[in-house]
This record gives structure tokens, C-alpha cells and sequence, in this order.
DNA sequence: GTCTATAGCTAGATAGAC
DNA sequence: GTCTATCTAGCTATAGAC
């Protein structure tokens, strides 16, 4: 057993970013392995059965980082639900880099992708609906309404991602995770 | 000169249906042909400049819709601005079937689209911020509260059509028009 | 204007040396 | 575990007959 040349912890964090910005079909083999630092036949290596397989250890590695890092926030109940609420909407902000960086969940839905890993995407929206439900009633609202504002939360995040990024301004998208943190903890806009 | 097998119009059709559901990497030029039921050759004879001359074509032939069947609505003067709001949202229902469709903007806007269309993207989406800003303050609103409302209402539309697309359910498509609606014309939300 | 045929290249994937 | 070299299939694009 020889030691990686590269960590595999680092070939996930480099074939995301390319299939981030690229999509499934846009990212091809050549763009991965120069990313990650490997040669064609080495990823083919870590990954036998290839780039689907390569979208799919990414998608779930987000999935982790996700749960780890905004999931858990939401659930931590040493914090108040304020508190709580905050932290998640900042480390949404780490997740898509200030609005510079789009959702591996968009970036795979396109026909192929989407056809190709329908399951772990709605999955992963789900639990992002679950998760912004239950704060939403921690917060004391109805349940029908935390539900809806779980709705709508996600709808302005996707959505100032793709107009922050279409119309190159990304104070759209810091713009948005403010009105959302305020209509959260203010009941208003 | 010898008539077209295909109209123009036709074949503009079908290669918008392929760049959205594709993407412009994805689109490859068998499917575009398959899609127009014109072979290579004949696609190449009718664009000499390629496949980004076809997506180029398709974003315009996009826009000069939008222009046609929304923003002008938007600006007829025969109507009410309350008549002119509703209309429109019901076009833009038309224009992204009812939500099953994605926004032609958002499928060119991966790394390499969004490189070479950049300029008709860009522009297009001041279009529709300017085109709902304009019906905001004919609604009353102050100019500033009108462009807060405009980027929103973007914001929620391609956010819908995003999460409807990935939760296979397009029925947060229409509530979100009907949420747009009730905010331009009721003042809350 | 449309077609068949094909050029030249890059895609995803594999074999086998080290 | 990584590499060079290579396979086949598909890609964008073009030539030239009808």
C-alpha cells in the first residue's frame, strides 16, 4: 500500500470545484485530473467506476459538510434558536463563498445529471426543507408557516445565486441571507 | 435558392429546447440535429458559425419573445397596471410551461456559456429588472421600494424554478407567481 | 438547401510498466 | 498508487455530390 500523492480529502475538494463550475457533462476527464494533481489513470484508480462516480463521492461529500456544518447548527441546542439560526445562515455563506460559487445540486441538474443522481439531489433538498422547518417552529411560528418559510427560504437562496451570478453582483446574494435572517427572527418583509 | 425543409422559426425551437434541457456543453450537435430533423451538414449550412452561433441565436430569439409577449405587456397602456401585472406573470407561466422549463439564461450560465454569452445574458436580466421596476411604480411604490421588488421578484422566480426542477414539483412554481402577484398588487408578504 | 462521407480532435476509459 | 501509452466512441466541423 503506497501513500496517495494526493489526499483524498483534496481530490474531493478539486473535482467539486470543477463540477461546480462546469457541470456534469461540461467537466470532462482532462479538467478533473488537472485539478486534482493526478493523471487521467490515477482517478480511474481511485474512482473504478469513473465519473459518475467522481460526482457522486462529491455530491455526498457536500451532503456531509452540509449536515456537519449548517444541519447541526440548526440543531445545536446549547444555543438559543436566534444564535442558532445566525450561525447557519454565515456558514451558508462560507458554502457558496460569499455568492460566488454556484450549488453542486444546480450544477448537476441539467437532463443528464439530474437523471443520473435524482436521488441524492431531492434527498438533499428535503433535509434542507426539514432542517429550515424546524427552526422556523422553534421560532415559535405555525407549523404551515414554518413550513412555507422553509419553502421560501430555499427559493431566495437558490435564486440570488443564479441572478447574483448572472447579473455579476454578489451583494445580491449577502443582500438575501440578510432579508431572510430578519424575516426569521423580526415576523416581517 | 431552394426552400427550407424546416422553418427558421421551427428549427429555433428545437434548438432552444435542447440548449435548456442540456446546457450548451451537453447540447451536442446529433442532438441538436435529431431536434431540428435536419442532419449536421444542414445545421452548419444554416449556421456557418457553429454551435455558439446557434446558442447565440437562440438567446435572441428568447429575448425578442420576452420582449414581445412580457415586457411589452408590461408597458400597454390600454390596460391597468394591475391588468398589465397579471398578464404577464401568466406569459411568464407560458414561458417556463407552467415550471416544468428552465430559464434559457440559467442553462447557458455554467463556466464556458457564461463566458461566451455573458454580454446577451447580462443585458437580458437588466431587461427584467428595469421592465419590473417600471410596473412597481406605476403600482405606487417609491422608486427604491420598486427596485428592492423587482430583484425579488427575479430572485423568486429563478429560485422556483430551481427548487421545483430538483423537488419534482411544479406546483412551487405557480405559488411562488401567485406570491409575486399578491405583493405587487396587495402590499404584503 | 440537404445530404453522405469523413477529417481531425477530444471524450471517457483501460492496459500494463514501475 | 501513479504513470505513459493507447483504445474506441463521440465530438465539432468541413468537402463535395445532388
Amino acid at each position: 500500500m503506497r501513500p496517495p500523492k494526493v489526499l483524498e480529502e483534496d481530490v474531493l475538494e478539486s473535482l467539486t470545484k470543477v463540477f461546480r463550475e462546469k457541470g456534469y457533462e461540461g467537466a470532462s476527464l482532462s479538467d478533473l485530473a488537472e485539478a486534482t494533481n493526478l493523471k487521467k489513470a490515477s482517478l480511474y484508480h481511485r474512482f473504478p467506476k469513473g465519473k459518475q462516480a467522481m460526482a457522486e463521492a462529491v455530491l455526498q461529500n457536500v451532503n456531509k459538510w452540509v449536515q456537519e456544518n449548517i444541519f447541526s447548527v440548526l440543531q445545536n441546542e446549547i444555543l438559543t434558536p436566534e444564535e442558532r439560526l445566525k450561525n447557519a445562515l454565515s456558514q451558508i455563506s462560507v458554502l457558496y463563498s460569499a455568492g460566488e460559487e454556484t450549488c453542486i445540486f444546480r450544477a448537476l441538474s441539467m437532463r443528464v445529471g439530474l437523471e443520473l443522481f435524482e436521488e441524492q439531489i431531492n434527498s438533499g433538498m428535503q433535509l434542507w426543507i426539514i432542517n429550515f422547518k424546524e427552526i422556523g417552529i422553534e421560532l415559535n411560528f405555525e407549523e404551515d408557516e414554518a413550513l412555507d418559510l422553509a419553502l421560501q427560504t430555499l427559493i431566495e437562496i437558490q435564486g440570488a445565486l443564479v441572478v447574483s451570478r448572472t447579473m455579476r453582483d454578489k451583494n445580491i446574494f449577502s443582500q438575501t441571507l440578510q432579508k431572510i435572517e430578519t424575516r426569521y427572527l423580526h415576523r416581517f418583509l
